[in-house]
DNA sequence: TTCACCTAAACGAACGTTCAATAGGGAAAA
DNA sequence: TTTTCCCTATTGAACGTTCGTTTAGGTGAA
């Protein structure tokens, strides 16, 4: 048995960090608007150096989705072993999907723009390592707690909602809404109890308590 | 008066043309990956020929912006003045809201881009001219049909809602949904009902019979 | 004649990528 | 211990291509 548990990409120190600036600059940018050089300005290098650890541009894009991508959802796994309620359990889940968002930002971005540019490979990848885990969860808890409804469009709709949500955060700005100054775990709770009401089907008192986003 | 309605743009046809062509490769392809010796081919003229018509790049970027975003949520009017009773015409305006966004591929991609890289002045042109009218709209109805719940985050959930779901359609195709046999009309009114019951706060058999997504 | 519209050709800059050369550090040989 | 060797990591420089853009000149209708 190693020591470390992650034996799958064995990364040097090196590559992590060429990786980690990587994924930035094409969260930020974008994949076309992020030039070998720049990459190489960013990690301290010159372009050929980089070009030492990775074939090409692509083949480093996509070493920094998998960095960024990969076991995203394990933590799953956690949630759904407990001896909790299904509605605890669900409420949880929610919770944990919001703040995958909510707290990284370079995940976001990259997700957002490989659902506009990714090709059926990259699509793939991302449903596989972030989407589906917590789908099939939210789809299980849903078929237990309100059995008269189809579970899986109302989990399409929950995703829909979470995703929409960060996807609206750029105009929400411009909508003379209070919500900005609201810290941001209340954000976080607040969206929570909106994706419980519409999964439950009823209008939760909460989303009243804690005002608006 | 001029025989003319649209005094505000005074295109020539040619240059109709290629907006129209320009926003339909921006749109698929996004700002940096479309160059000008394309845009050129595309519109069968030479490169130069285009920098007679517009600028530079960012000009006729900016210009295909305006063409796709001016006056499209114009038809609001239209939804409002009815003799209908607030029940329908929220319906009606969510239907119409669907609708904008799965009847025309470009100015939804157009759009998502924007939400990812444009810069505070077009982020402004985006809510001015898109998103603002129908959420006011929204948020004037709900207040009127629900007026013990919050409005404005209801609004908000309303079209983070819509706009999520056609930001999550890639990925449906990968998560074995059979919902995209069905006919887009099915599927436009299916979200209609999600997003009805999620603002009236009770599931809506309708997304019973109408089937998933 | 004029002027909007177009062309061929080229500009310098930036792009992705390659290559020969070299520095550095640990293992192997002396 | 010292020397040799080797391999990884890195460099400066350059390759050819494509980029956004400009220039000088042409064409055809009013």
């Amino acid at each position: 048995m190693p020591d470390s548990i992650a034996i799958s990409p064995p990364l040097t120190p090196k590559k992590e960090e060429i990786l980690t600036i990587s994924a930035r600059l094409f969260a930020q940018k974008g994949y076309a608007a992020v030039s070998m050089r720049e990459l190489a300005s960013e990690t301290k290098m010159t372009p050929a150096a980089l070009y030492h650890h990775y074939a090409d541009k692509e083949a480093l894009y996509y070493a920094a989705l998998l960095h960024v991508f990969t076991d995203k959802a394990s933590a799953i796994i956690e949630l759904t072993k407990g001896r909790e309620s299904s509605e605890t359990k669900l409420k949880n889940l929610i919770l944990w999907l919001i703040r995958l968002f909510s707290r990284d930002e370079i995940f976001t971005l990259l997700l957002q723009r490989e659902l506009l540019d990714g090709n059926s490979a990259r699509i793939k990848l991302l449903t596989r390592e972030v989407i589906e885990p917590p789908f099939l969860e939210v789809e299980r808890l849903i078929g237990k707690l309100v059995p008269n409804r189809n579970p899986k469009s109302l989990a399409v709709s929950a995703m829909s909602l979470i995703l929409g949500h960060f996807q609206l955060m750029p105009i929400l700005r411009n909508l003379t809404i209070e919500h900005s100054s609201a810290p941001i775990i209340d954000q976080e709770h607040a969206l929570a109890d909106t994706v419980r009401a519409l999964i439950m089907g009823q209008s939760s008192k909460a989303t009243e308590t804690r005002g608006a986003f």
